[in-house]
RNA sequence: GGCGCAUUCGUCUAGUGGCUAGGACACAGCCCUCUCAAGGCUGGUGCACGGGUUCGAUCCCCGUAUGCGCUGCCA
């Protein structure tokens, strides 16, 4: 059947895959998924074509990396390449003769210009409904450029061509694109071809409403890869800007995303990007990380910062950072989080040196270090009574020895589980910190 | 300027011709607790404005304002 979807995401390599562009690319590979059709990759490197591969490979990482994987295009194959536009002049140079034998082009300094008739077009979009453009004006809707004197062609003109080449049944793209539409359609006219649904998704903004660019923060993909956010975090994100599940869930797993996308229920509102809730969100799907995949994404986190994981014993490493599972929201936060396991030489909160290593507090911390000194097993259930107990002895609350304690031990006022913290570290290193730690006050 | 699209808490959103307009993030307070995180509870802020239509409009229509987009030999 010639009905069947067919679907393509289209980005020009500029070398990172935008944010907007992602979400694009997320909204067609749901619609190819909800219909059993078939997603396209289409490079538009008709301007540049000197990183084009470096620059597309950029591409490829951030799509993979958040799970869209192409039926048809760079590394997939398909029947209707090549793939990259800067590989396809032939066939723009056959439509163009289309367009010379129907007198629907022009020269103009060199350049050649494209006729447009003089009417006016609707666009029935599937998400904007419809739309009537009024062309009838030259004055205001001027023949458009479709190829500079250089050769090199206009993107309006290889879109189309393109999509009607590659059988593209749905055009979803971004809303910039809207006021484009009517020339697009003339061009599917000119050609006698029929024109695909169009379906305009609203545009990804900065949270202060204004349009997302290059330089603003969180607008590469690379912003979350390199942050340590999880893809499927970030994928469940991104399917909340501009659609909703319509039943208040925020986490949603992607298969029912697909099982509940459409395209009518797309919402018209250019959104703002939150990366607060998306960070939110990342520490959802964090806390119900797998064991092996939590550990394995931890080492990695640690290893980037510079941390050498070999010097220290595995059993020691895996139980470290189990006590670090729940506690943050993405993966950079960790290497602070947890630096005090695998280096003696951390540095001291500020406040809790201010807060905590007071005059009366070191009598108390002299007396836990006695405590713990004393003890012959060294694990999280004696630590905690032998605590408590010194407590008690000093009448004084468990607070006022925790403390003091974790931030002699951690250089922090705040982390993992004290206890097992301590059982962790081992008696060893604990009596040395302290020891140390004894010697600012 | 012209054309197009949009407008529910700060942000993402649910919603209906008649409801105390719901949820989430963020924020504040309380509880829990060895800290933090998580969790629980509580709190505040919202239907852009002006006209209609209607017994009644957040919801329908028209304007205005504001935002965004297009208006390129950028994509």
């Amino acid at each position: 059947m010639s009905s069947a979807v067919r679907v393509r995401f289209a980005p020009s390599p500029t070398g990172y895959l935008h944010i907007g562009g992602a979400r694009t690319a997320l909204f067609n590979w749901l619609y190819a998924k909800h219909t059993g059709g078939t997603l396209v990759l289409r490079v538009e490197d008709t301007d540049r074509a000197r990183n084009t591969e470096e620059a597309a490979r950029a591409l490829y990482v951030g799509l993979r990396w958040l799970g869209l994987d192409w039926d048809e295009g760079p590394e997939a194959g398909g029947n209707f390449g090549p793939y990259f536009q800067s590989e396809r002049e032939a066939v723009y140079q056959n439509y163009l003769d289309k367009l010379r034998a129907t007198d629907r082009v022009y020269d103009d300094a060199g350049s050649i210009r494209f006729r447009f008739a003089r009417e006016k077009v609707v666009v029935d979009d599937v998400i904007c409904g419809r739309i009537e453009f009024d062309m009838t004006s030259p004055e205001t809707n001027p023949d458009m450029t479709i190829r500079r004197p250089d050769g090199s062609w206009i993107f309006h003109f290889v879109n189309v061509v393109d999509d009607i080449e590659m059988k593209i049944s749905h055009v979803i793209r971004g809303e910039d694109h809207l006021s484009n539409t009517p020339k697009h359609v003339q061009l599917y006219r000119a050609f006698e071809a029929a024109p695909p649904r169009f379906a305009h998704i609203p545009l990804i903004l900065n949270k202060d409403g204004s349009k997302m660019s290059k330089r603003d923060q969180g607008a590469s993909i690379n912003t979350y890869i390199d942050g340590g956010y999880l893809p499927e975090a970030v994928r469940n994100y991104l399917c909340l800007l501009g659609w909703s599940p319509k039943d208040n869930r925020e986490k949603i797993e992607i298969e029912e995303v697909v099982r509940l996308f459409d395209l009518e229920k797309v919402h018209r509102k250019n959104a703002s990007f939150d990366l607060d809730k998306c960070t939110w969100l990342n520490g959802e799907y964090v806390r119900e990380l797998s064991d092996d995949r939590f550990q394995k994404l931890a080492r990695q986190a640690l290893e980037r910062t510079g941390v050498d994981l070999s010097f220290f014993p595995p059993e020691y490493v895996r139980a470290a950072l189990e006590t670090c599972k729940g506690k943050f929201k993405i993966f950079s936060e960790l290497p602070a989080y947890c630096g005090f396991y695998f280096n003696d030489e951390f540095e001291f909160n500020p406040e809790g040196l201010a807060k905590h290593f007071v005059p009366e507090n070191k009598g108390r911390l002299v007396a836990v270090r006695e405590a713990f000194a004393a003890l012959a097993h060294f694990d999280a259930a004696t630590l905690e009574a032998a605590l408590k107990a010194t407590a008690a002895q000093l009448d004084v609350k468990v607070g006022a020895l925790v403390h003091p304690t974790r931030l002699a031990v951690t250089g922090s006022n705040a982390g993992p589980s004290l206890y097992h913290l301590l059982e962790i570290l081992g008696k060893e290193k604990v009596l040395a910190r302290i020891d140390g730690a004894l010697r600012r006050f």
